[in-house]
This record gives structure tokens, sequence and C-alpha cells, in this order.
DNA sequence: GTATAAATGGAATATTTATTCCAATCAACT
DNA sequence: AGTTGATTGGAATAAATATTCCATTTATAC
């Protein structure tokens, strides 16, 4: 391997198509080098090898089998990419939009949905309130089992809110309506647990009455929805509304799968705590 | 000086408010840092110092004068303004955890993920290479209709495609394993149409199977995976490798999902445009 | 199963890199 | 011009970081 990669396009062709032929460790430490680039061009090699979870010597000998010196001549390849990507966002963007003139191209979307799903994110934290998160995490892990509902466009969300749920062992079940049969899920809720539910513009009435529904029968409820002034507000315990980006009147969920997120995961370290305590 | 900068930014206001008091060697020292950050950023003190025309003792001592241990702490705001473009946002995160006691775990984490989702999202655009989303519009495109797969983690991400699929009018089926019936969903592709996979490590065996299976009947794949890598890469056609942002051990979705959401409606302006025509 | 080769981890070493310190220089004031 | 105090350069030292080497483990072939 005498002929060392001159750029780190080079090198991830070079460490694709030499795979194969690499020892398992080197394998292992190949692709952590790959997924996280940003990480090895600026950290040390010991500190790489532990996120690795190699030792330093793997990460040398991967460098030397790839026709480097050394690690740090691989390295440079790394550092090399940072300053050649580095990029002013909102120039880019710019320079996207005006090389492409009119014309809504694939890659300008992109850039623009990055950029609207960007934007949200950054508002979201400062804009849900920190005793509602509290009161919100109190009610489920409280709660013997959570139901989820969302339908439509929210159904995704649901859906990943009781997976995350299932990850932080937390009894959780997703009200989906298989079968025509969101009735009988619904009444399979006892007094002990809790409804989740997600709702969006225009408000899905199975989400509706799911919230209702739990509301006449006392059951503690959370709602993620759009406003304040959303009909399934009124029914809930906790209301957290979120704002939602929109590129080209399609909607995402970003800021509220992030939401969900936080609360599985918060609701996971709660348990832990409780656990050790 | 006892409290050095916690920001580029800050260092940025630091050194302008000071730059007046500083010696004619510190002046000129301060201007070079400022005009090259890049070249702080990455390089040793006697490089940098060489090219500032100065000895390394200076800068060792502009570091000192402004607060910090020594250079290489300094340096860490200049990498750190490498890596994440936005020092205003990182530094409230770092307000609110050294609010101790003020501020819920939960709100914390909030921050946290918020903000991993959003650095993801600033890179994603730049990662994904233009030709292959053309390429995937074409086949999507071509195709009579599209199967998408995703399983457990990925599910959301594959549901939520198949949403926004028929809403831009494109025939989409999920491949769901309802009944356990992975194997008859996908004997039931037509050769007119194509396969999109949503797989990321452990890659599911159904994902893996369907992505293989899809290949060998010829039929057109896109695969969304987290790695040059995956196990599913070498089927596919055209392959969008996503780098997911990682909080906790738990990893988000919100990269591909901007990614699917983006192929979704880009096929529907191209179908729009096709249909004006 | 045993022998042989390849791969691996980790401590020892070499190298690079940052920092300190002091003598020399420069500037300001008497 | 001479004295004092700050500033500077550069060699000496300390710290960090990368690399090598070898004993041990793991895989491979017989």
């Amino acid at each position: 391997m005498p002929q060392p990669p001159q750029s780190y396009r080079e090198l991830e062709t070079l460490i694709t198509a030499e795979y194969a032929t690499l020892s398992k460790r080197l394998q292992q430490t190949a692709r952590f080098v790959l997924d996280h680039p940003q990480e090895v061009a600026l950290a040390t090699v010991a500190k790489i090898a532990e996120q690795a979870d190699v030792t330093p010597s793997t990460l040398i000998r991967l460098a030397n089998s790839l026709g480097f010196k050394g690690f740090s001549e691989m390295q440079q390849l790394f550092r090399s990419r940072l300053v050649d990507e580095l990029p002013n966002y909102t120039e880019r963007i710019r320079a996207v939009r005006s090389a492409t003139g009119e014309t809504p191209d694939s890659t300008q979307l992109l850039w623009e949905f990055a950029d609207a799903n960007r934007a949200v994110l950054e508002q979201l934290p400062s804009r849900i309130d920190p005793e509602s998160l509290e009161k919100a995490l109190d009610i489920f892990e409280k709660a013997h089992a959570i139901h989820v509902m969302g339908a439509r466009r929210s159904f995704m969300v649901a859906s990943y809110m009781t997976y995350a749920l299932a990850h932080v062992d937390k009894p959780a079940l997703l009200v989906n309506g298989l079968g025509g049969m969101y009735g009988e899920q619904l009444r399979a809720m006892s007094q002990h647990d809790a409804l989740l539910t997600i709702s969006f513009s225009p408000y899905a009435e199975e989400s509706q009455k799911a919230c209702e529904d739990a509301h006449q029968r006392g059951l503690p409820s959370v709602v993620i929805t759009d406003s304040n002034l959303s009909p399934l507000a009124r029914f809930a315990d906790v209301v957290f509304v979120v704002n939602e980006a929109e590129v080209k009147s399609f909607r995402s969920l970003t800021a509220s799968l992030c939401l969900t997120q936080t609360l599985a995961i918060a609701l996971g370290v709660r348990q832990d705590k409780k656990r050790k305590a």
C-alpha cells in the first residue's frame, strides 16, 4: 500500500473498497472513522480510540494499512475536509437558490427543508414550559401504562413514542385503529393508565374522541398539538403547543418528534433514579 | 482576567474590546487570529506563530491575557467554531446546564436534543449528493408504485414516507409485516415498482432481505442508511447515508425524515411539471 | 486437537507540541 | 543620557500525544 489517498473523498472510497479485506477490529475502526469524521479530525488518538472502543494501536494500524505513514497523516485529510466543507449556512442556501433560478429543484428543496426544520428546533426548547414537562413526566411516571394516540400525519409520532417508551421499559400501547377498533382499544385503557394524544389541524375525529373519552373517565391526559385553541386542549391535563415547520404547504413533524423523544428519555432517566433510590 | 470567554463569539467581542489595551506585538497577534480563525483552529503554536510573524511565546501570552490558562484552551473555541456554526446556541445550552437546581433535567434534555438535531440538519444538505437525489427521483417517477420498507426504529420513517407519497398522488405501499406477512408483501411487488428501504444499525433482518430480494428480481431500489458500509448499501441503486443525532445513546431520526420529506415533495413537484407539459 | 500465523492490547518509548523562564531589548520618564 | 519597568525572543523544560514493540489472544489450516 505505497500510495496513500490525497483527499478525503479518495480516502472514503479506499476504505469502502478495502473494507472487506480488513480484520474485525480494523473494520470496526474503519466504520467509526467514516461515521464520525468530525471527531477524528479534532480529537487525539486516545480519545478517538476510546469512543470507537478500540485501542490506540488499532487506529495507527488502520492508518498504516491504508497507506499512511501514521495516524497523524490520515488525520490531515479529515481536517482538510472540515475546512473545505465549512459552510456559511445561509449563504449556501442563497447560493443554491440563486443558482437554480425559480425552479424548485430537489437539492434546493432539501436545503429549504433542512433550514426550516433547523429554525424550528432552535425555537422549540425556549417555547416549551419546563413546568409542563415535569407535570407530564409526573403523569407518565405514575401511569401503569401509556396509551399513545395519533392519526394520519401524527401517527408516525405516536408510533415513534410507543417505540421509545418500550425502550425505556415503560409499558406503552399504540392506539392504531387496526381493524377499525379505535373504540375497543380506547375502552381497554384502565383507570391507572394515561393517554398521550398527538393531533394537528385538521384534528382527526378519532383523536378528539380519544381525548374527550379519557377526560370523562378521569384518566390523566397529555396532548401535543399546534395551538392553544386546539379542540383537544381543553380536555388535557398538560398541553404542549409546538410550532412545526412548513415548506410548500407541507408541514413537518420534527419539533413534535424532538419533544416526544425528550419525554421518553426524561422518563427513562427518572425511572432509573427512582430504582436506584 | 479571571473569566475566559466561553464561546467564539464571546472571544471575538473580548478581543475587540481589549484590543486597544494590548501591547504592539499582542495587537499584531490578536489581529492575525481574528483574521485566520481556521488556521488557529487546526495548526500548532509554532506554525501559527510563524505565519503571524511572531514568536510562539507571544501566542501563549495573548491567550493568557485574554483569561485562558494556555493557548490550547483558547484554541478549543476556534475548533468549536469550525464544528458548529452557531456558538450562540451552544452557549445557551451551557447556560441552562450551569443554572443548577433551577432547571429540571427534562428541560436540559430538551435543549440537548433540539441542539443535536439542529446540528445534524445543518450538515445534512451538504452531505447529500445532488446526483443521488435526482437518480432516486428518476427511479420513483418511473415506478408504478413505491414499496416502503422500514422495521423497528425505521418503521416510523417508512410510515411517514408512505403518508407523504400518498399526498403527492404517488401510489405507495407500506411493507408493515402485519400478520407476519413480510414475505407475502414483498412478493407482491411488480416488475414496474420500486423499493425504498430505510434501515439503521443493527440492520433488521427483514430489511436486508427485502433489499436483497428487490436486487435479485432486478427491481430498482433506494436505500437510506447510516453508513457506506451498511449491508444494504451493496444491493441498492441509490444509497443515502445520513448522520443521525445521538443523545444519551438514543438516536434520533430527524435527518432521515427531512430527507424522505424532500424526496416525496420533490417527486410531487416533478409530477406536476410533467402533467403541465 | 495442535501448530502456525495473524491480530490485538497495552505498556514503553519517541516525538511532537505547549509552556515557562530568563536575558536582551525597547519605551517612558527624570 | 540614565534609570526603571514593561515587552519580547528564544532556549530550556514540561506536558501531551503518537508510535513502536512485544507478550498474549484469537483465528486458520492441517
